[in-house]
DNA sequence: TGCTAGTGAGTGACTATTCACTTATATTTA
DNA sequence: TAAATATAAGTGAATAGTCACTCACTAGCA
């Protein structure tokens, strides 16, 4: 049965278990485990497996399995926190638009990863000193301090809700629900997003 | 280090370990572990420790840890999915409203268990069949149908952003980021998620 | 007497991690 | 250039611990 699950994931992907540096290979073979189970109910004997290593070069690369998941998470966690941040030399519409397309761009590009954000974020202490949605509150607190946006709601809330568009599509996807690329949606995010921010 | 969450988790809910059946305070103490860890990390020790139990009482009252993990979240699933289907016999609106007024208070009454949902719906197969995605889907369908709402996308694709609004609300405070009862945003979200249906 | 609630030590399977070891690949030295 | 040496990559059996779950048992209760 384990077989199974390592001959799908490897098949899904389109490649050999030889491919990329081993390190890689580890690496894809966690993401792929993480999102279609846990991580704690992912062994460090299946992922090895799938890897096509041995158990004891895990050890090799990552500290520990907590190492592989914290730095497999803040990786994609930085990208996608500085593509939000740093929009405010722009419209805000130009932001938003910026920002939806290169959302949707990345997790379009490597499912896996982003997907992995998505799923287990919160389960990574600290991790919200800095986030996305830190980026987003910025951008929204810089919006209503120049007038731009009303201020009845807290930037913090006002950003969830925003990101809420753009992160719940993703969810649907990630559940089976939505099988389109994300990209397919940016214009509609573009307008659902402006849509909340204006009206709040 | 145990005893440190075992004892912060029944002050939080300011219970001693006696109160209510044992039945439910298993329960309580599966919810609060889950919502903190997550589920496979948590132990039958730790479980039955903080619930006042011992550990072979776990299995008279479930046939697994797997089972328990389920029906706790078949419970809730099938609350919230209750709540937003049926609408059809009222303006778009009201419907709007009554959901999201419901969603809160239920949010706000029972957070452990509200909270496990979100963080753990996704990972039990076959959930989607029904759901509030669903339920809500067919809502947006229907207004389709009348012509009271765009046809630009896909009503599961629609339904997703707008529920995106109220949930990752909520997921701002699973994160703690947000610590206001969730209550307080009834209007605003009944706004936002108005607009975002309104502008596709 | 029969029944349900509750116990907790015991069990075998599985876990993350280590370590002595073997290649392979650079780097230095003669 | 060739030999010598150091360093990195990779192995997999061994280890100590933890896991979910069982079962023979006791306590209360109708």
């Amino acid at each position: 049965m384990l077989d199974e699950v390592i001959d799908r994931g490897i098949e899904a992907r389109g490649v050999t278990a030889k491919d990329g540096t081993a390190k890689a290979r580890i690496e894809r073979a966690a993401l792929n485990l993480f999102i279609k189970t846990s991580i704690e109910g992912v062994s460090t004997k299946s992922l090895s497996t799938l890897a096509g290593v041995s158990e004891g070069l895990l050890y090799r690369h990552f500290k520990s399995k907590d190492d592989l998941a914290r730095t497999l998470m803040f990786e994609i966690h930085t990208r996608l926190t500085d593509l939000v941040r740093g929009h405010t030399d722009q419209s805000l519409d130009a932001a938003i638009g910026d920002i939806v397309r290169d959302y949707a761009k990345l997790a379009d590009e490597d499912w896996a990863l982003f997907a992995y954000h998505l799923l287990y974020m919160h389960r990574f202490a600290g991790i919200d000193d800095d986030s996305p949605l830190k980026a987003a509150t910025d951008l929204v607190s810089f919006n209503q301090s120049a007038g731009r946006l009303p201020n009845g709601l807290a930037p913090h809330v006002l950003a969830s809700m925003a990101l809420g568009v753009v992160l719940q599509t993703a969810q649907s996807k990630v559940a089976g629900v939505i099988d389109q690329p994300l990209s397919d949606f940016i214009p509609y995010w573009e307008r659902a997003v402006m849509a909340v921010l204006e009206d709040a």
